[in-house]
DNA sequence: CCCAAATCGGACTGATTCGTTCCGATTGCC
DNA sequence: GGCAATCGGAACGAATCAGTCCGATTTGGG
C-alpha cells in the first residue's frame, strides 16, 4: 500500500518542470539539480515518462523534455501508471487474469473493484496544475 | 501501487473465517483448505494477524485462532496495515521522516496527505462483515 | 503423572522487483 | 567534419517479498 519512490520522485519532477513556460526545453539535469533528484535516476524517470507519452523528447544539444498535455489535463494517477504500470490492487482486477486458483465464486473480488475505483479516482482528481501552482 | 499477495491472502482468509461461527476455534489448516491458500504462507500470515491484535490465538491440540472483535468493526484498513504496516503512500507522510532531502518546502507533500486520507478512507469504508456475508 | 498429538511461533532460503549506475546512440552547434 | 551535449537502453547491486521448514508450547488421553 505504498507507491515506489520512483513514482514520488516523477510527480515531484514533473511539477518542477510544469512551474516553467510551457514551451521551455527542460534538460534532465536542470530537473535534477532543482528537484535534488539524482541525476541518473532522473534520466531514467525522464525517459519512462517520455516513453508514456507524458513527455515529448528531443535529442542532441539544446534538447530535452516537455510536456506533452496541459499540466491541468495530467493527473496523478497518469503519472502514477506511467511509472508503476496499472493501477490494480490486487491481480483479480487487473485484465486478463482471472485465475486466481482461491475460492472458485470468490466473494470478495467485487468489492476489490469498487475500492480500486476509489482509489483510482483519488489520484484522478489531484491535477499537475494544482500541484505546481499553489499552496493548499 | 499494488498491494502484495500477502495482504490479499489475509483478507480472503478473514473473510472466510468470519462466516464461522464466532466463537469457533479456526486452526490455520481448516482455513488454508477453504481458501486454498498454501498451508505455510496461511500459517505465517495468521501468526502476523494474531500479532497485529486482529486474531487472539490458542495453542495445544484444539487451539486455534478466534477474531478478536466483531466483523463490522473490522475493516479493509485494519487488514492491509496488519500484515503490510501502516498505509503511507510517500514517505513524507509517515511521522518523523520529514526529510527527504529534496525541495526544502515542498508544495508537492500537503497534497499527498489529501491522497493518502481519500485512499485510507475507501479502505476503512468496507469492513469484514460486508466483505463475508453478501453478494455485492 | 507421563506421553503423544496437534498447533502456534519464529528462523531460514530462494526469487522477484526496485533502485541505482553506467555506457552507447543520436542530434545540434561550431 | 569534429565536438559537445543530451537522450536511450542495458547491466549491476540491494532490498523486500513470497514461500518453506523446524522448534516451542499446550492440551488431551493413557
Amino acid at each position: 500500500m505504498r507507491l515506489s519512490s520512483l513514482a514520488d520522485y516523477a510527480v515531484v519532477m514533473l511539477s518542477a518542470a510544469a512551474r516553467h513556460p510551457r514551451d521551455a526545453r527542460l534538460s534532465a539535469t536542470l530537473l535534477a539539480d532543482e528537484t535534488g533528484v539524482p541525476l541518473p535516476t532522473a534520466q531514467k524517470l525522464m525517459g519512462r515518462l517520455a516513453g508514456a507519452g507524458l513527455l515529448e523528447s528531443a535529442r542532441g544539444t539544446g534538447g530535452g523534455f516537455r510536456l506533452s498535455r496541459e499540466p491541468c489535463s495530467i493527473s496523478l494517477a497518469d503519472i502514477v501508471e506511467a511509472v508503476e504500470g496499472p493501477i490494480a490492487m490486487t491481480a483479480c482486477v487487473e485484465q486478463g487474469k482471472h485465475d486466481c486458483g482461491l475460492e472458485t465464486a470468490c466473494k470478495v473480488r467485487p468489492h476489490w473493484s469498487v475500492v480500486n475505483g476509489a482509489v483510482k479516482g483519488a489520484l484522478a482528481g489531484v491535477s499537475l496544475a494544482s500541484l505546481a501552482g499553489a499552496e493548499l
